[in-house]
RNA sequence: GGAGAGGUUCCCGAGUGGCCAAAGGGAGCAGACUGUAAAUCUGCCGGCGACGCCUUCGCAGGUUCGAAUCCUGCCCUCUCCA
């Protein structure tokens, strides 16, 4: 095991907030002396599962304990998914029903493993404690906390503030989320930056147990693509580790300058000092930014694919970008005769048909403003019909392509 | 339980009888410029084989030549009082 100085140096890599980071010292310093590994936590969400890069990095920090030699438990939210959702009452998200959570939850499986070390995982449900508490064991632990301090929490008392709904039963969730760090006795549990109270919780509680309460390690929220909100599915944002090697390169190569470094720093086993010269490097103007964007990528695909993967996707990217050329394979469609007239299509509605775009009205716009290419000719006329050829390329917008078969 | 305020297109937010597919902003998309970066400029931003037609302003009815706007009922949210 190594020295406590050690470990720290690495826990502590693009963390945000430790606390208190005395106590995990003396944990660690407890843990060298005595082998004992100390017992980290991860609450994981299973109603999207769908995991993208967002979700690493903190997948990324339990990687770093696994690989110091402590226990990992990830529980996965099976009680909380079945009763719904907190957040606000505009998206009341669907409850799950127990098939859907254990789908998601092999979903999941399958996923974390891509950064996760299986043989030092533990995976847990947490139903396995929740579900059978009682009316009054509830009350017992509602009773350890107050709705002054509750109110304490941002989106609550923003939410309070601004007259919007807060159901009562969105109380319990950090009630719900502190008991798991009670039933798992752990000494340190992990989370983003917006779980800090629900952290904070697990140790009122532990410590209203009679545990020793454990210590609140907290990773930032990182950024989308689009660079300023934080990486969600929803916001179409994300890079998702399941997606093709070739997505992946090109989404990293979108993103903002300004965040180049702290993907690498998150998101990539680049030592912290490549990483800083890195950061200086562009600072002097010694290498070019997009050079080092493309590392990123290739760092980035060969992570979740391999080398040979990230190179291809390289390729296929400088092609497809830098030479306007067209990309290795594209989606194919073949017309259906009743497209046709006198062997002729109408532009629009093979773009729909493709899925190129969602309606024809969007068609006629892309059209219009000279998003679209037949063959590399621009085609702007949204009335002209088209005579479809196989072998013939369609091109919407900038990474839209379409072959006809 | 009582009193008041409010629910508008992806989001915020104007609009209180026709000029409203609905101001403005954000997001998004496209074009130019580039390094598929940022910034900037420009255009688009419900659907439809389309200078017209259809569907949208919490839900259901009604008044009217005509409603997002007026009336009735219902659902939902917030505030104050209890």
């Amino acid at each position: 095991m190594l020295s406590v100085e050690k470990q720290m140096e690495i826990i502590k890599r693009g963390v945000v907030e430790i606390v208190p980071e005395a106590e995990l010292v003396a944990k660690l310093e407890r843990s060298v002396k005595t082998g004992e590994p100390l017992h980290i936590k991860l609450g994981l969400d299973p109603t999207a599962p769908d995991i993208h890069l967002g979700h690493t990095v903190v997948l990324q920090k339990i990687r770093q304990f696994q690989d110091l030699g402590h226990r990992t438990t990830i529980i996965l939210g099976d009680f909380t998914a079945r009763i719904g959702d907190p957040t606000g009452k505009s998206e009341t998200r669907k409850q799950l029903t127990e098939e859907q959570v254990l789908e998601n939850a092999k979903t999941y499986e399958r996923q974390i493993f891509k950064v996760l070390d299986p043989a030092r995982t533990t995976l847990t449900f947490n139903s396995k404690w929740l579900s059978p508490l009682n009316f009054a064991q509830v009350i017992e632990l509602a009773a350890k906390y107050t709705v002054a301090r509750m109110l304490e929490r941002d989106d609550f008392d923003k939410r309070f503030k601004e007259g919007l709904p807060i159901s009562v039963h969105e109380f319990f969730y950090p009630l719900m989320q502190g008991f798991d760090s009670v039933a798992l006795r752990a000494d340190v549990e992990l989370g983003g930056t917006d779980q800090k109270f629900n952290l904070l919780m697990g140790r009122t509680l532990q410590r209203e147990y009679g545990q020793e309460p454990q210590v609140a390690l907290m990773m930032p929220i990182i950024e989308g693509t689009d660079g300023v909100q934080k990486m969600s599915k929803s916001l179409g944002n994300y890079i998702g580790i399941d997606e093709k090697a070739e997505e992946m390169y090109g989404k990293t190569m979108s993103i903002p300058d300004q965040l180049m470094v702290r993907y690498y720093e998150l998101l990539t086993p680049v030592s912290l000092d490549e990483v800083s010269r890195i950061a200086t490097g562009i600072q002097t103007g010694e290498v070019h930014p997009r050079d080092v964007k493309m590392r990123l990528a290739r760092e980035i695909v060969s992570f979740y694919h391999d080398r040979e993967a990230a190179v291809r996707a390289e390729e296929e990217f400088k092609r497809v970008f830098q030479q306007h050329d067209l990309p290795e394979d594209m989606p194919t469609f073949s017309v259906s005769a009743d497209m046709l007239e006198d062997g002729r299509v109408w532009l629009p509605k093979l773009m729909q048909q493709a899925g190129l775009c969602s309606s024809t009205s969007e068609a006629r716009r892309l059209i219009q403003q000279g998003a679209v290419k037949v063959n590399g000719e621009r085609f702007a006329d949204t009335e002209q019909k088209l005579k479809p050829e196989p072998g013939m390329v369609i091109k919407a917008g900038k990474r839209k392509f379409l072959r006809i078969e």
